[in-house]
DNA sequence: CTGTGCATGTAAGGAGTTACATGATTCA
DNA sequence: TGAATCATGTAACTCCTTACATGCACAG
């Protein structure tokens, strides 16, 4: 193996800026807000972060600016090889395991608390898990969907996430009867 | 506010060797295979990381040396003021809402590929949570279990991996219909 | 003419990964 | 003595967050 030859790290923010950008062409102003709406909870990101991330794709050829507006605003749009690229991460690369989770690096050291503490700390994952299954069926009655394919995975998205959040729920119910 | 005041981050490794310290002493080698054990789904590490953490814990008082072996080898226990820490984050400090996933950030983006490969993709995510699934039935079998604090919360932790890969099972097998 | 929103960027630092680098001990 | 394992560390890089910083445009 090579002494340099490493370029791995994923890189997933770079990909959801190209999907975005597939999707509709828009400006670092118009990503940020795309991303507060649609993906706050799926892949947060940051001004600094797409601010960062567009000047690095552009550089490497994967979007261009469409057009320049006031305030020397630059509108993006992905590029042949962009779109390549996303292509690409979609279908070629290796998703990886499960995420990191702090709530349930936690529940591995709760025998460090007292069981009432423990119980508590549960208990509040379940609330939060419940306040998340809320918000998002009322998020699911707000948006109106369509047939075309960005509402069809959009519905999966949002599918995914109240099966998870029930999933929450469901098992810290079942673990505070375990801690006590 | 004022002009240097961030100090946040959320930190989470030194909180996971603060907790494996808690449970047992050990040296950096010691925690690298028990990270490799048992938390490899739930919070990897690797071992400049570990090395990296314990340093800094040293100088922070967190843990300190209680005896040195072969090899250099420093055997590290944690401190009070290490257990005053690691407890006040298992208590007092807000987990934070859902991790980023990386999978999931793939199907918002699958109407960038064809049908067919989106269909693909979606079952492909069914079938690793399905050998998830399989992978930690038979970690269950092996483990034998206690009535010790730590069994009790590592089956939870089982638990939630166990209805977690179900739940994404059972999503992509739902996921895939809604493609076609 | 002033505030609100639009719009873009930089700097500093923590967190995490990979690769490089070294050396001691034990066992066959 | 040679290989495997034990054991610790550094360097370089990317990713992500927070805070700092600037300026234009438009509506009231």
């Amino acid at each position: 193996m090579s002494i340099v030859e490493c370029h791995d790290g994923r890189m997933s923010l770079r990909h959801a800026v190209l999907g975005m950008l597939a999707d509709e062409p828009g400006s670092g102003y118009d990503l940020l807000k795309r991303f507060e709406r649609a993906m706050a909870n799926v892949w947060p990101a940051t001004q600094s972060q797409l601010y960062g991330e567009l000047g690095k794709l552009e550089a490497a050829g994967m979007i261009h600016v469409l057009a320049e507006g006031p305030r020397g605003r630059k509108e993006y749009e992905i590029t042949e090889a962009g779109l390549e690229e996303l292509r690409h991460w979609l279908i070629d690369v290796d998703p990886g395991g499960p995420p990191r989770s702090a709530g349930l690096l936690r529940v591995y050291f709760l025998g460090s608390v007292s069981p009432a503490q423990a119980r508590g700390y549960v208990a509040s994952m379940g609330e939060s898990a419940r306040a998340r299954e809320e918000r998002l069926a009322e998020l699911e009655g707000t948006i109106d969907w369509g047939d075309d394919n960005q509402s069809l995975y959009g519905r999966l998205v949002l599918e995914w996430g109240k099966r998870f959040s029930a999933m929450q729920r469901e098992w810290a119910e079942w673990a505070v009867k375990q801690v006590e």
